[in-house]
DNA sequence: AGATAAGCGGAACGATAGTTCCGCTTATGG
DNA sequence: CCATAAGCGGAACTATCGTTCCGCTTATCT
């Protein structure tokens, strides 16, 4: 069990592998993760047959890309979580996180129907200590819970996604309603 | 050209009709406007080309089903106009349409994709009333503007969709950041 | 009741997806 | 430089839709 042998790829194969995840980022950030798989290959420059031999199924290559923009959220909260001020925290990660989500429309939806799994354990712990330590310092309501953020970045999507340019005057609508003392 | 005779349609055609938009109305509301054409004709009982009689492509009968959901609308902004007191009429207003969105899967996709055209002409200018007066009186935020009215039901509507036992909630939270006055 | 045309059901069609398969290409190790 | 197997491309298969079509049914009128 600990030694199931993984012969390394062929180099060529390396190199196809990584373009077609940047290929996929760009689709999906695009397009939405509905591009067909077939405009993913031809950005990468692969036949589909190449993507099935990575990824068993579109779902896993979503996946892949996913846990890359994973890494990029974990990066923001731990900013967040270096500065004193726990407010501005959190102020600082929700505007970074939904740039982040405006800037890519795939982001959006793989939160939405995915992202519950391996998005959550990994950002989860960070997020409730955001959130707890905001709390603490008497800034953010009491009543907020660390689900609750879930609310805010569907709503904040859905307003993106509808009219992008509004962006920060709604997260400032919302930000001015999660202060904590009414 | 005024008188482009329209012979009536025959009884069973005509019931057939209904129990058409009916069924539509349904499969809209549990499944969104992506059930297929099968699934409707099925709940109605009828087969998929009495479907296409009546309207000659899934969009019209998506129109004639998003009329009627304009009614009801229009029956509460009507209702909401009524009070004298303009905030709590706003209030009411987001609260049953919103809860009108809770109940209706397929509402929420109508409006947002479409939605433009007919609901705009016949709900937008007693919108801008209720939106006007609510200011005047010194209880919504002056630069609230009636495009935004679109952002709080996009918004409402993503959150309702992934977690509509938290729709009271996040209407309130909405709220409380539409109000004049800090 | 019988004639007629309006109306009907649902198989079939075309488009668009995701996925599989297999003959060819090419990196790799000796 | 050759043998070999890993890797590749993309045509073809399957499933799901919206939509069309046509032979049959039935409401309507006399």
């Amino acid at each position: 069990m600990p030694g199931t042998t993984e012969r390394p790829l062929r180099r060529d194969a390396q190199a196809n592998r990584e373009r077609l995840v940047a290929a996929a980022l760009d689709a999906f950030a695009e397009g939405g993760v509905d591009v067909p798989m077939d405009e993913v290959a031809r950005r990468a420059g692969v036949g589909v047959g190449t993507i099935y031999r990575n990824f068993p199924a579109k779902d896993d290559l979503v996946d892949a890309v996913l846990e890359d923009a994973i890494d990029r959220l974990v990066a923001i909260l731990e900013r967040a979580l270096a500065l004193d001020d726990a407010w501005e925290g959190f102020r600082l990660y929700l505007e970074h996180a939904l740039d982040l989500h405006a800037r890519n429309r795939g982001l959006k939806e793989l939160f939405a129907a995915r992202g519950t799994g391996r998005a959550r354990k990994r950002m989860g712990p960070l997020a409730v200590r955001l959130i707890s330590r905001a709390q603490e310092q008497g800034a953010l309501r009491p009543d907020f819970k660390a689900e609750d953020l879930r609310l805010v970045f569907r709503s904040a999507g859905a307003v993106i996604e509808y009219d992008p340019s509004s962006r920060r005057r709604f997260v400032a609508l919302l930000l001015d309603g999660l202060k904590a003392g009414r």
